[in-house]
RNA sequence: AGCGGGGUAGGGUAGCCUGGAGUGCCCGCCGGGCUCAUAACCCGGAAAUCGGUGGUUCAAAUCCACCCCCCGCUACCA
């Protein structure tokens, strides 16, 4: 039977500056799962992008001096080469200006205004006449002032579209419960209590206020006004590969949660489309201990830190330092120990190390290895990994892989290998007893690599392109792989030491 | 304010839902081993009243109550 499919997604960024720390986590977690699914032979399909309407766009291009579309064309080129700099295997970058995408947005409020969803309010808010736009209450200044002019807003009342979401309200309590993966357990409670008061929502803006955006199909006055449109990229950047619907797994920070939670699958449900699996929130990320902003001066740039360090660490760091789900903090003095003691240390020298003493001992590049190496039995415990992975990836159990892979997958992994080598000394036997020791330790250095490439693609792609033969975890055996390299290089520097 | 999350050795974490000796992991530190390897690797050790107080229980990091500290959310903000 083939195996089932995955959908991954991270939100679509608004591109209004570089990619932060932030987004570069969402994504590095949910690229860390694509890969390990397609590592498994799932159907995957993981899906990033950016959100290009709106306001500040439109905004930020007039003082440039450019169209909304040169500034997202930019912008977006930007996000695509920091992604390609991190690894990011993504299948389709989506921008929201692509016509396909605008076009199904049309049909999809059209679909639910004839439902009778979507209808014609007031939507009474704070307007700055300095700024010429809207503000909420809690963006405003305490004696609501203007954010930027300090000035005195004013409440204005326009003509708005509404969604009818709390109409879904017992729907999707009804989804809550018969799906409990599908919230987080952290924010349950939360979304769960503010579901008590469900209210409609507005999701436009006169066209005279924002062009930039998606004109409603019933309404050409208007646009539709940011979630309704950036939601729907889940769709759109599916193309015609529908048969990947609905999201099993959909990433993202946890301040934009609810949009997910609660407006999202009512979207879906007025629409008539199945509903995501599961949404998945983590933490923010503070900077010893302060909260990370450009005032404080303490933003961390992931892009710099992967090229100081590289993008394996950025992603071992975020992915095995922080408590998914939870708030963490970044730590420069523990980043670097990751690199320096766990990657380098542990891993990277363990590389070196045994293909060295492989040339110095056994004394041949060539594999002389027919068929299957018995493998010795201290490794056996290395299958009960594997099939560990394939246990969790089934039931979707994120939070679980996470820990599994730094602790089980990489320390015991690699631990194991350095272990035995230690034990069994090779370096001081003859090389004919030396040679199948080192068979062992080199089967057992290529299993362990191939559960770590979700992990760290940079570095086992490395490795494996140095032996000539790339194996994946779904056809992984113990004993079967070293018997399929070409070569066994002379030497593998995975990291560089970092001062 | 309301709602939610967190507070575990010097640092970072897992465990908490489904109570059972402070049990695990990484870094750092101390001692030993090894010297093949990017001063890396292996073994051993010290170090925690599991935020505080009280309660339930034969038994609590784990359940309950209250308190203290940190953080987030509060929707028409992308």
């Amino acid at each position: 039977m083939a195996k089932p499919k995955r959908f991954i997604t991270t939100p679509i960024y608004y591109p209004n500056s570089r990619p932060h720390i932030g987004s570069a986590y969402t994504t590095i977690v949910a690229d860390f799962f694509a890969r390990l699914y397609r590592e498994l032979a799932y159907g995957t399909y993981f899906l990033t992008g950016v959100d290009e309407h709106g306001e500040k766009i439109q905004k930020a291009a007039e003082a440039k001096g450019e169209t909304p579309q040169q500034l997202v064309d930019e912008m977006a080129s930007s996000f695509k080469d920091a992604w390609k700099r991190l690894g990011i295997s993504y299948n389709r970058f989506i921008r929201t200006t692509e016509k396909s995408h605008e076009k199904l947005v049309r049909e999809i409020l059209m679909k639910v205004y004839e439902k009778g969803d979507i209808y014609k309010d007031v939507y009474e808010g704070y307007y700055c006449v300095s700024c010429e736009r809207y503000y909420t209450e809690k963006e405003l200044l305490p004696g609501l002032l203007c954010p930027y002019h300090h000035k005195p807003v004013e409440k204005k009342r326009i003509d708005a579209y509404f969604f009818r979401m709390a109409k879904y309200r017992d729907e999707l309590l009804a989804y809550y419960r018969e799906n409990p993966q599908f919230l987080p357990p952290k924010y349950k409670e939360e979304i769960l209590n503010k579901m008590k008061d469900l209210k409609d929502i507005c999701i436009s803006r006169p066209v005279n206020q924002v062009s930039w955006g998606i004109r409603l199909p019933f309404d050409e006055e208007h646009v539709a006004y940011v979630w309704f449109d950036a939601l729907l990229n889940y769709m759109s950047g599916l193309d015609d590969k529908m048969q990947f619907w609905p999201p099993d797994l959909q990433f993202m920070g946890k301040d934009i949660l609810w949009f997910h939670a609660v407006l999202w699958p009512a979207m879906l449900i007025s629409a008539g489309f199945a509903l995501p699996k599961r949404e998945i929130a983590h933490g923010f990320l503070t900077v010893d201990g302060k909260k990370m902003s450009k005032s404080l001066g303490n933003v961390v740039d992931p892009l710099e830190m992967a090229e100081k360090y590289s993008a394996d660490t950025l992603r071992y760091y975020l992915l095995t330092k922080l408590p998914f789900g939870d708030d963490g903090d970044f730590s420069r003095a523990v980043f670097k120990e990751a690199h320096n003691s766990e990657l380098l240390g542990h891993y990277g020298n363990l590389a070196n190390r045994l293909v060295k003493l492989w040339h110095r001992v056994a004394g041949k590049a060539e594999i002389e290895q027919e068929g299957k190496l018995a493998v010795d039995e201290c490794f056996a415990k290395l299958e009960s990994l594997k099939a560990k992975i394939e246990e969790l990836a089934a039931s979707n159990d994120v939070e679980s892989l996470l820990p599994f892979y730094a602790n089980d997958v990489f320390m015991d992994g690699v631990g194991a290998i350095n272990a035995y080598l230690n034990e069994k000394e090779p370096w001081r036997l003859e090389p004919s007893e030396a040679e199948p020791i080192l068979r062992q330790a080199l089967e057992a250095f290529l299993y362990v690599s191939t559960l770590l490439k979700p992990l760290l693609p940079a570095s086992t792609s490395k490795i494996f392109s140095s032996f000539g033969y790339e194996p994946c975890v779904s056809e992984l055996e113990l004993g079967a792989t070293l018997s399929k390299v070409k070569t066994i290089p002379k030497e593998l520097f995975l990291f560089k030491r970092v001062e």
